[in-house]
DNA sequence: GTCCACATGTAAAGGGTTACATGATTTT
DNA sequence: AAAATCATGTAACCCTTTACATGTGGAC
């Protein structure tokens, strides 16, 4: 249940309304926590109900502004320090590797090469942002999203050089298994 | 929904019930696509439904064999090399580091180095899993047993370099608070 | 005869995605 | 005047988790 954390994490930094939020999931929480609209209004309704957050303020066209209240300021702070962080456990990526028998060494070489490709090209992505964000927010909140950052970086570094290094075994075996090959195109 | 990719995977190694395939689930894919109980079996009702897998063999106390039909590899076939794998971008762990500025920086540098004793148990486990299944299985089920396992090894070990080096940049940035912090307190 | 492992199924609730639905301002 | 953007909300469906529910066969 992490969206109402993501929620109550963005209005700790100031008020906004379900629309402002919907933009700062798409533009920065995009890659690290998203979230759909419908669930955005919910979770506020929610959130709102329980205290956690109450409309400040209120706009043209129904525009609702919601501010974090010092319960949800409390939640917030219970759910960072002491509720340990779950592990990301399911991986599609990965799952796919321990079948990979299935396709032949050709095949399940490519899905290899692939994999080392869009590492590469999230990383290159990665290395835009960051040329962007340079020297924004003040001291805290430029180290915290350089950390960030930095993981974005040394994952798709490590997925690359892996899936490179894995492509590279899975040719070995394709070259070990050539000659038993041709054998049996002798043998037709 | 890869569930189903997982169960079509499974059953493409040789016939299993539910009961056994939830075994499986429970050992070997804990840590890639864990499945519960209710899932496998209402999946497998679905598959053989879409005639996917069938039952083979019915044994006692109930027990239903199903076997992968000429269909159900197929699709496995499809989803390894046709279908691009789901990058997983929900990441709990990632989140938080975006609000650790809510916490200050005593608290922030012990989650990062929580992170990394994670890591390193994490670490040592699949060191563990290593030793145990070496020289498992035929050579392609070797190869890519070994490149999954690799990837954990490089993902836990990038993970604590990182979680180690952001929880020294935060204790930087401790130091260079502390004057500022005596500072307030003289002034009281 | 009791206990454990085998074996399957259903139900309720939570979280997420997609699609539907509507309307008010502002910009061009 | 039309189009884009702002702004909120609801409904249906899918996947996952947790809990409930039941019964058989083999081992000791």
């Amino acid at each position: 249940m992490s969206l109402r954390h993501a929620v109550l994490g963005l209005l700790s930094a100031g008020p906004a309304s379900g629309y402002d939020l919907l933009k700062t999931f798409e533009l920065s929480l995009e890659n690290v926590w998203p979230a759909t609209q419908s669930q955005l209004y919910a979770e506020l309704g929610r959130l709102a109900q329980e205290g956690l957050v109450r409309v400040a303020a209120e706009g043209p066209r129904g525009r609702k502004e919601y501010e974090i209240t010092e319960e949800g300021r409390a939640e917030l702070r219970h759910w960072l320090v002491e509720v340990s962080p779950a592990v990301n456990r399911r991986s599609d990526m990965l799952l796919r590797v321990f079948f990979l028998d299935q396709v032949g060494t050709g095949a399940a070489r490519g899905y290899l090469e692939r994999l080392a490709e869009r590492a590469v090209h999230e990383h290159d992505q990665l290395l835009g942002i960051r040329e962007f964000v340079i020297g924004q927010g003040d001291d805290a909140l430029r180290l915290y999203g350089d950390i960030a950052l930095e993981w974005g970086l040394r994952l798709t570094a490590a997925q690359r050089e892996w899936a490179e290094w894995a492509a590279g075994r899975v040719a070995a075996l394709e070259q070990e298994k050539a000659p038993e090959q041709e054998k049996a195109l002798e043998q037709k």
